[in-house]
DNA sequence: ATCATTAAAGGTCAAAGAAAGTCAAAAACA
DNA sequence: TGTTTTTGACTTTCTTTGACCTTTAATGAT
């Protein structure tokens, strides 16, 4: 068995008892699993990403560590459904359609609206179009994830 | 937990009972804590700046002491005031500080925190740094200004 | 009282240390 | 061969530490 699949078990494992977030030190694992520190960003980022249901938070410096979050899906199939449909691009049209879907079947408040709205707005992504679709896609979508 | 996350724990809590002002000494505060005097400085630099809600006076000499006044105002002059003071451009770390600060004050809920975090994440704004920074500065200032 | 000296704060800044991140080459695998 | 995994050199971010500086109060001599 690999090395990285092993790593993801464990990690896994830290979830165990109802805990929603885990947090873990890069080095320490990496000694624990005898393998460069880099093999733990390679496992996270290859198993652990947002569409896996979990999302990363780090902070270097002393005292600095990894937080793994568990997205809770399973109260949101609309959501999930919609979010696997979304494509890399996004127009500003097309969040706006998506935010009054939202609104209709709650699983969103008015706040909540604005701020997915307005975080991914035209006039608020002042970049070149191509990119800025993107980004709000990827933006949008991350949001989305976070609305468990 | 890291000696500067202890210290700045302790400090808000002096604050608690509704004391919108409190003292401190440098020298007893790096005794207690057992670390040297600069880095109560490094904590009220990082920790209680303006932007933050909080500002700070000092006067040396024998007797001198440090003072640190909690900005005193309504939720949404707390707000402006923030916003107001956050220049165009802020790093990942500057947004999740403002963020525990808006929740340690109620300004936000959980999941709008989530929103705001994930929306000027560093694994979301996929760009170049210096473009990356200014866009964070713009997408937060106008999600909190959607926040009234 | 006045002024100079000394002691008692706090301030600054840069180096060292402690994490984590990135990226691409090498190796292993299918 | 093409993809996934492993490695490691280099980078970035944040914290801790310490040497040296500045300001102010206390003291004491005249």
């Amino acid at each position: 068995m690999r090395v990285s699949d092993i790593i993801e078990e464990f990690i896994k494992d830290l979830f165990d008892d109802e805990s929603t977030e885990i947090e873990i030190q890069r080095n320490d694992l990496a000694q624990k699993f005898n393998c460069v520190p880099s093999q733990i960003n390679y496992v996270i980022s290859t198993r652990f990403k947002p569409n896996q249901g979990y999302y990363v938070e780090s902070r270097r410096g002393g005292g600095g560590h990894i937080t793994i979050k568990k997205i809770n899906i399973s109260k949101y199939d609309h959501l999930m459904h919609i979010i696997n449909n979304i494509g890399n691009s996004l127009t500003n049209g097309e969040v706006e359609i998506l935010i009054s879907d939202f609104l209709t079947y709650d699983l969103v408040n008015q706040r909540e609206a604005k701020l997915l709205r307005v975080a991914t707005s035209d006039n608020v992504l002042l970049l070149p179009k191509d990119i800025r679709d993107k980004l709000r896609a990827n933006i949008f979508k991350n949001m989305l994830l976070n609305l468990d």
